[in-house]
DNA sequence: TATTAATTGAGAAAGATTCTTAATTCAGCA
DNA sequence: TGCTGAATTAAGAATCTTTCTCAATTAATA
């Protein structure tokens, strides 16, 4: 997914395309992993020194409307966005917050609750794995 | 798990049996599924109206160093809490809040992420499925 | 019963998110 | 190009959950 594909889906739905938008979509795009929204808005600001929160969450809200973006969910309570890509699930590191994505799903669970829960319907799930990645171990080590 | 179970176990890391504690973990008890912060604070006035919020979670935070308390965090960022039991994970409706367990674990995904990230700590993880219940379901069809 | 440290209530504070409102700006059209 | 109307914005107020502060209270123990 690139900026010109997100900004033609945008216009085919009647909404503009203000620079501020545009910049939000950039940070997403170049983002290297999932961001929270103050991360986002202190992006946006190198360009932007004017773009409220406020924005920044609109334009996250219509993201999602839009099947665009991601909210994951930290055990913490924290919440990080990125844009929609193939359905993934998260690596997060509780020493520095760092969140990689896998590509594996718990099938085998989600089939067995299913069966178990016929009037339920699904529509989705979450998955996540957490603990300590090599560098926040390393600090761990040294620092104490 | 029963409460003169908890209680005991208090008493022996020298902290103080209080009424309201006592009241939470009665409420925690007779919970028939997760509750939120709040809800547990309304349940806990009908027998002491003066218990504060600020009360509520400094029990909570007690619980969950002595590892009796499991914290559920919702698709929305929402957060409940209930007494630890078993590892588990749950089924949550979107349309009532309601939670309910079930005991399948992504054993599967766990193993592979573990064998591709040798350098990372595994601590933890997370898995809910969600969707709408029975209930809700009806309500959909029959309201609108 | 007196002592003491743990605990409490009340409210302030913090942090994330949503709402409000008046002002601005984009997109389509003359 | 320049209007026009609706969408969007910035700013800050409001809300919600959670944590913090602190003086007053209380449980446990001697």
């Amino acid at each position: 997914m690139n900026l010109n594909q997100v900004l033609a889906g945008f216009k085919e739905k009647g909404l503009k395309l203000t620079p501020q938008r545009q910049q939000i979509l950039r940070v997403l795009l170049k983002a290297g992993g999932p961001l929270t929204a103050k991360e986002i808005a202190e992006l946006v600001h190198k360009s932007f020194p004017n773009v409220g929160l406020g924005t920044v969450y609109r334009t996250l809200d219509t993201l999602r409307e839009f099947g665009l973006l991601d909210e994951i969910l930290f055990p913490d309570g924290g919440k990080r966005f990125e844009l929609h890509r193939k359905h993934r699930h998260h690596l997060i590191c509780l020493g520095c917050g760092q969140a990689v994505a896998f590509p594996f799903c718990p099938a085998d669970c989600l089939v067995k609750v299913a069966e178990q829960n016929p009037d339920f319907d699904v529509r989705g799930h979450t998955f996540a794995v957490f603990g300590y990645c090599g560098e926040c171990r390393k600090v761990q080590r040294s620092g104490g």
